[in-house]
This record gives structure tokens, sequence and C-alpha cells, in this order.
DNA sequence: GTGGTCTAGACCACG
DNA sequence: GTGGTCTAGACCACC
């Protein structure tokens, strides 16, 4: 289900919502799919469960999950997240053009790296 | 020169290096401009003189400074850093641009940021 | 594990660098091997903690150690920095050899020496 | 006569050492030639007179120069430094190849090094 | 216990 | 006065 890089220097616990936050994002975790308890997540991964268990509160305040005692974490639907996520890529994405065009950066490269990404073979 | 922002987590040394970086980047202070002293900058930020040394090898190893013992740190040329600065730069917009589309950003969403950012008509 | 040799003029970190690199580089020290912590190398070389992580934090950003925070500092396998390490050691093959022939040495004494490193022939 | 590299890590007086050493060494600067004085250098090079004070010093040690007082100073004969530069260089050398060959670098690769530094075009 | 950061001192070489 | 190194402490986040 995830991958952790042990290497990385960000603590476990974040990559954990880091990498859950993109499968639900992304879609591949659909809207209250049952997600792994906390401590057979933190077996697979062979990790602490307190870290498993801070990742999870970490994305139930972020609005990816709701959890029903007793029964488990569950995703969270589309409409609890997805307009802030994309607020929140929106100004981020503001702020790194303002420092890419700082830095010297033409918009020429950036249309290049924009089409790179949501290169057009899909609706041709 | 600087203000430090305490509520920030960054280490204080990531924070002077980032404010240093895009000072140099964006053309405040120009090639062979003498930076303050170690010493100073540390009174002057109240902090203490290691942790400005460490920020100014940092600077030193990424191009941005040249190192004189016994005279002071002074900003290097242009050459020594830009090019890599905007190859850099390009990749972390790059990925940027991955996890907006991930999250659902459309291409004309970012069109508008790229035009905000390079608006070439201010008052046309 | 190390021995420090206090004449040598060096700064202490940079000789547990130098030492440590030919560790790694010889084969002493395999791939993933844990590293002795930041303290406990301290105390055994009667050196502050701080020096200990100065040479850690260098030869990491060599591609010789990994760091997992919390856990300690491991060998990073040999994919890492074996190509750089041959071509920095050809550069400085290259300059020494110029020194040399510049201060008069022959080929011939040269070739010599080559083969007494290299010797193919141990009990030939 | 000689141009100071201000980036340069190591001290200024160590430069002009191997400036010069350079200049004897590889015959620029034949025996009994007068060398600059102290002063004349010192402003030559924007330096401290000190500074060439003490390179003269450390030459004269090495062997490469003589003084005489009231005159100034001398560039030595060969005899005087020849043979300890070429033992010392192809000790120096034989160390370098060593720790190559620790580092992975084949003979035939320090074989075109050498081929290189002494590319055969002039017997030819 | 581990690494990471920081402070408050100190000494040295250099120019 | 400048950078460079080092010590002896301390606190923090992570696991």
């Amino acid at each position: 289900m995830i991958i952790l890089d042990y290497r990385d220097k960000r603590p476990i616990y974040e990559q954990v919502v880091d990498k859950l936050e993109r499968l639900i994002v992304g879609g591949a975790l659909e809207a209250d799919t049952k997600m792994p308890s906390v401590r057979s997540l933190a077996v697979e991964l062979s990790v602490n469960p307190n870290t498993i268990q801070r990742a999870y509160v970490m994305l139930e305040q972020m609005g990816y999950l709701y959890t029903i005692s007793g029964r488990g974490n569950f995703v969270a639907p589309e409409s609890e997240w997805r307009g802030s996520k994309v607020q929140e890529m929106l100004k981020e994405c503001h702020e790194m053009l303002l420092r890419a065009k700082e830095a010297g950066v033409t918009k020429e490269q950036l249309l290049v790296q924009l089409s790179k990404v949501y290169e057009e073979a899909e609706h041709d």
C-alpha cells in the first residue's frame, strides 16, 4: 500500500500522511473505504503504532479521514477536502512561480513544464 | 538586513540562508559586495555567531558567497550560481505542477496563475 | 575504530572524515552497517559530540553515509559514491603527475612507482 | 610575475611560496637571478610586506633562495634542491597512487593519465 | 537513545 | 578584526 523511504529526512509520520493524502486525492482510495487498522498498518510498515496513530489523527484533522469509534478509520467524501486542497495548491503554485520568476526562469520555460505535465495526448 | 521569523519552525541558520539567497538571487546584493561579518550579523540578529557561520558556509557551498579568511565574506558573481539555480527551480516547479494536477487543479487555473505572475501588461 | 593524530594540523573533524572515508572506500565497512552514534564516537575519541556530528554531516553530503533521524547513521551503498570517487582521484592524479613532471621526475620513474603499487607478480 | 587567487582557501604566503617554487623548479627563474625586493613584490601583489617576507623565509629554508644581507634574495642553484624535490615528489606520487588503487582506479586509467601528461609528441 | 539545533564561551591563524 | 575550530553544556523531535 505504501513504501517508506527511510533515507527521507522527514519524520516517518509525515511521510505516511503525505503518501496517504496522495492516494486519497489521486482517487486511488474512494470515499468511505475502510483504512487498515493502526496496528496492522504499523506491522506492515515495520513501524511503531504510535507513528501511524499520529498520521491518522493528522489526516482526520485535514479532512481526509473520519473515525468511527470501535469500527476504524474511513476515507472522507471528496466534498470534505476537494475545494480547500485546490485552493491550497493554487496558493503554493503562485508562490513557487513568483520565486521561479525571481530566479530568472522565463515564462516560456514554465509553459514547457506545464505542457509536459498536462500533455495533450488525452483528448486528441 | 534580515528579519527572523521566530514562529517559523525551520532552524535559524536555514532561515538566514534562505533570506540571503533571495537577496542575492533577486539582485539586491551585487557581486563582490562585502557581507556583514559573522560576528556583527550575529549581534544584529541576536543570535550565536556559530549559527551565522553555519549559514555562511552553506551559502558558500551553494556558490552564492566566497570567503577570504581574515577579510570577510563576499557575494559571488552571478555566473557561479545562475544556471544551477534555474535548473533547481524548474525541477521544483515540475514536481509541484504534478502534485497540482493530481489534486485536481486544471491547466486553465495554472495558466491564470502564470499570467498573474508574469503580467506583461501592468497598465495596458 | 579510529586513531586521531594530534600532531596533524588539520581540524579534527576533517581527520575523522578522512579516516572513515578510507574505511568505507577500502571496503572495511560494508553497506548498511550501522556507524557508532555521534555521542559514543565522541566519547571514544575524547572529543566533543559537535565535532563528530560535523564529520558525519560531511560524510553524508559526500554520499558515504545516510542518516535516519532517531536511529543512527549507516554506510551508504557503493553505487552512491564509487563513480564520483574514481573521477575525483583521477583528477587529483592528473594534477600531481603534472607537478611531478614539472619537478623533473621522468616517465620511467613514475612507471616504476606504478608497478610497485600494482605489483601483479607478488610471488611469481 | 605572480597572480594570486583570493578565493583560494590557503593563506596568501603559502600561495606565494607555491607559485615561486614552481617558477624556480620549472626553470623560469634561473640560478642567481635576483628576486624582487620584499617591499616591491608586496606592492605589486597589493599585500602586506610581512606576508612576502614570510614566503621568502620559507623558500630560503626549502633551499630555493639564498639571502645576501643588504643586497636581496637570489635564486639558489639547482644542486640545492633538485634531488630532494624529486624524492619528495616520488614519495607523494607513491602515496597518491596507493590511494587511487584503493579507491578502485585501474592501472590502465593511470597509464592513460601518465601518457596525457608525458604526451610523446616531443621525440616523434 | 538518536540525530539536530543552539548558546556561550574560548583559542588560533591570518593579514 | 576576520573567519575557522572546538568545548561544554542544553533543549527538542522522533521512535
